[in-house]
DNA sequence: TGTTTTCTTGATTGACGGATCAATAAACAT
DNA sequence: ATGTTTATTGATCCGTCAATCAAGAAAACA
C-alpha cells in the first residue's frame, strides 16, 4: 500500500488532528496515540515524521498562526484607509477560519505551552509584535502618540475575548465578539483629544 | 515530632507550594512530589490531607479567587460613588496580592484546568459572574443600557492583560496594567451618548 | 499504663505514555 | 533482477507518576 509522497499529507493530517484533539479535550495532555489515531495512522508514524511530540505541537501552533496571518493580510489588502484597516484587523481576528471551537481551545493551550517551550514563546512573540505593529501603523495617523497604549489595549482585549470564549460551550459568536472590540476601538477613535 | 493540629498548616503550605510550582514551571504538569517537597513534606502526606492531586489544584484555585475577592471587597468598601468603585475594581484586579508572578502564571493554568475539570469551571464561572455583576451595578447609573456590553469588554480586557503579563518575564507592572484598562474605562464613561 | 488517635514517611503498585526498533512491503532506480 | 529508498506498524523498552499501604513515632486520653 505504501504510496510515495505521503509526508506532506501525513503531516497536514497530524497537524489538523492535533488541533482537534487539543481543542476537544481542552488540554495539552493528549497522547501521540490519540492524535495519530484521529489522523488515521499509528503513533510510530507520527514520530517518524515529526520526531517528537514537541515538534507536532509546534507545527500545529505554526499552522494556527499562519491561518490567522493570512486572514489579517487579506483583510488589510481589502480595506481602505486607516480606520478601515483597523476594523479589518479586528474582524479578521474573529473570522471563522480562526474563531472556531477547536482553534480557540488550542489557542489557549498554546499560550500555556509558550510558558514552557522557548520556540513556542518565540512564535507567540512574533504574532504579538506583528499585531501590535499593524495596529500602531494605522492608529498613529488617527490618534498620534496614544497609538501605542491603545494598541496594547486592543491586543489584550482580543486575547481576552478569545480565552473567555474558550470557557463557553456551543458555537462561538465571532460577530458578537468582534463587536465588543470594535466598540472599544470606536470610543478611542472618536476621542480627538 | 508529630504535633497536633497540623492539618490546616499543612494544607496551607501545600496550597502555597502549588501556586508557586505552577507559576514557576508555567504548567499544570507539576508532580505531587514537587509540590510536597516545596511544602516540606512527603508526597504521601499531601495525599493524606487532600486525597488527590485534583483536590490540591482546586484548593489552590479557591485560594487565588478568595484573595482576589477580598481585594475587590476592600476596594469597593473604600471607594465613593459609582466611578470610584469602578476604578477600585480595576485597581484591585492588579493589586500586588493577586498580580504577582506566580499567581499570574497559575491563573492562566487554572483557566486551562477549567476546560477539563467541571468544578474548576464552576469556580471560574462564579468569579466571572461576580466581576460582571459588580461592574454592571456601577456602570448602569453612568451609561445605562450600554453597561452590559462595556462590562463584558472590561472583563475580557482584564483577563487579556493578565495572560499577556504571563508571557513577559520580570516583575509585573500592576500600575501600568491597571492604567491600560482604566483608560478604556474612562473613554467609555466620557461618552455620554 | 495501655490504648487510641494523629501525624508522618519509605516503599510499592499499577498504569500510562513517549520513544525506539525490527520487520514488512510497495515504489523506484540501475 | 537487485538494491535502495520511502512508508508503515506492532511490539517493546524505559521512565514517570498518582495513589496506596504498612509501619513507626509521638501526643492525647482513659
Amino acid at each position: 500500500m505504501p504510496k510515495v509522497g505521503m509526508e506532506p499529507i501525513r503531516k497536514a493530517a497530524l497537524v489538523k488532528a492535533t488541533i482537534t484533539e487539543i481543542g476537544r479535550t481542552g488540554s495539552l495532555d493528549v497522547t501521540v496515540s490519540q492524535i495519530a489515531k484521529r489522523a488515521g495512522m499509528s503513533s510510530a508514524l507520527a514520530h517518524h515524521y515529526f520526531g517528537s511530540k514537541e515538534q507536532i505541537f509546534l507545527a500545529a501552533m505554526r499552522h494556527i498562526l499562519t491561518l490567522y496571518g493570512a486572514e489579517v493580510r487579506g483583510a488589510l489588502a481589502a480595506a481602505d484607509g486607516s480606520r478601515g484597516r483597523l476594523q479589518g484587523i479586528v474582524r479578521a481576528s474573529f473570522a471563522p477560519s480562526s474563531f472556531r471551537r477547536e482553534t480557540i481551545g488550542a489557542w489557549l493551550n498554546f499560550y500555556v505551552l509558550s510558558q514552557t517551550l522557548p520556540e513556542a514563546r518565540r512564535l507567540l512573540g512574533i504574532y504579538q509584535r506583528r499585531l501590535n505593529s499593524n495596529l500602531c501603523n494605522d492608529l498613529r495617523p488617527l490618534i498620534g502618540m496614544r497609538a501605542e497604549a491603545v494598541a496594547r489595549g486592543l491586543g489584550a482585549m482580543i486575547d481576552g475575548v478569545y480565552i473567555r470564549e474558550a470557557l463557553k460551550g456551543g458555537t462561538p459568536d465571532g460577530a458578537g465578539a468582534a463587536e465588543i472590540v470594535m466598540e472599544y476601538l470606536e470610543r478611542e477613535l472618536e476621542t480627538t483629544a
